[in-house]
DNA sequence: GCCTCCATGTAATCCGTTACATGATTAA
DNA sequence: TTAATCATGTAACGGATTACATGGAGGC
């Protein structure tokens, strides 16, 4: 999309938690924050060394087994004062780009029989990502302790479900035929 | 982002309805589907000239006063086809991203002198955005003839209102400290 | 005559995805 | 020993933004 490099700022919030590898930082988009911002290893590989030239981490040699080297990325203090700087600025939100709700803009005819199959087919997606949320957060925040720990991401879990509920509700909704629904 | 060429398809979607100048299209992204999809004339002209290329638009010449020549780019039969196809596959879900609830990840501590910072002005965006929508929605349907006309466009706008309004509410609950809000 | 809008293009750059490529470690 | 996982990279390509560039039409 030629964005505003959100990726450069993910890997600085992550290595504030602590140091690690191209590898780690690859894997946490497979889970955590996986939910809901993707990235590639062939992706973050390239810009770990941008940012370590431009300053903002740093890097560890680690040998494992017999020859096998690993690179612990770190924070430096530079890269510290740039995530900071970044969490104070505005953020405007995108819009967001959901090809169902661009294809629904085409259809004019409020009869059309592609409306109920669309329909469908997109109320079984969206109950079943609403499943997954429900479940995700129940392992992950069992408890307060664990919320507590990470306010942040219980909050970010929390309105992704809020969202997925009113989403499949609307959708539930115009299925009934309830025109009016909000 | 390398997406999957959504672009080709609202301009075929925006050709159905009738021909159109590229600058036609480029025009309609401030406004109508403007509301939650952008393009610049930059990517559209050369798209145009793709499009025309694969057989799914063809353009017509118009002279306008003494010199000027503009391109009427009109639908194929093939381009038909092809935007029938999509309209009719599955459509998977974009993660969204919204950049502050990134940066919402990355607060762990609930009490943290950022949060109501950044959540009073994520909250002025979207009463904002909301306002904005609701206007949107009495201006384009203000009864149930313009409905009928533009069922899709209808149903997208009162999803985004809806959202916005989830939202906002979400935002404000915060701020209230209600904890347990949904 | 001047300003705004209409109208069309290209170039540079960046972001993101998919594919290509290689090799070590570890546990079954 | 062999499969899964750890670990790191590059290349090709396509999509999206910003900037550069030009010129006509129409209203005041």
């Amino acid at each position: 999309m030629a964005q505003k490099n959100r990726l450069k700022f993910i890997i600085l919030g992550l290595l504030t938690q602590q140091g690690q590898t191209g590898y780690d930082l690859a894997k946490s988009f497979d889970s955590d924050i996986g939910e809901f911002w993707q990235a590639n290893h062939s992706q973050i590989y390239p810009l770990l060394k941008k940012m370590e030239k431009e300053g903002l981490i740093t890097h560890e040699i680690l040998t494992v087994g017999q020859k096998m080297e690993k690179k612990l990325y770190l924070i430096t203090k530079a890269g510290e004062t740039l995530f900071d700087q970044w969490l104070k600025e505005p953020s405007l939100p995108d819009n967001s780009h959901d090809e169902f709700i661009l294809k629904l803009y085409f259809i004019n005819d409020a009869h059309s029989s592609l409306l109920p199959v669309m329909l469908r087919e997109q109320a079984k997606i969206h109950h079943a990502k609403l499943g997954h949320l429900e479940q995700q957060l129940k392992r992950k925040f069992p408890d307060q302790t664990a919320i507590d720990r990470q306010y942040g991401h219980f909050l970010v879990l929390r309105h992704a479900l809020n969202r997925e509920n009113q989403y499949a509700n609307w959708l539930d909704g115009l299925l009934d035929g309830d025109d009016n629904m909000v």
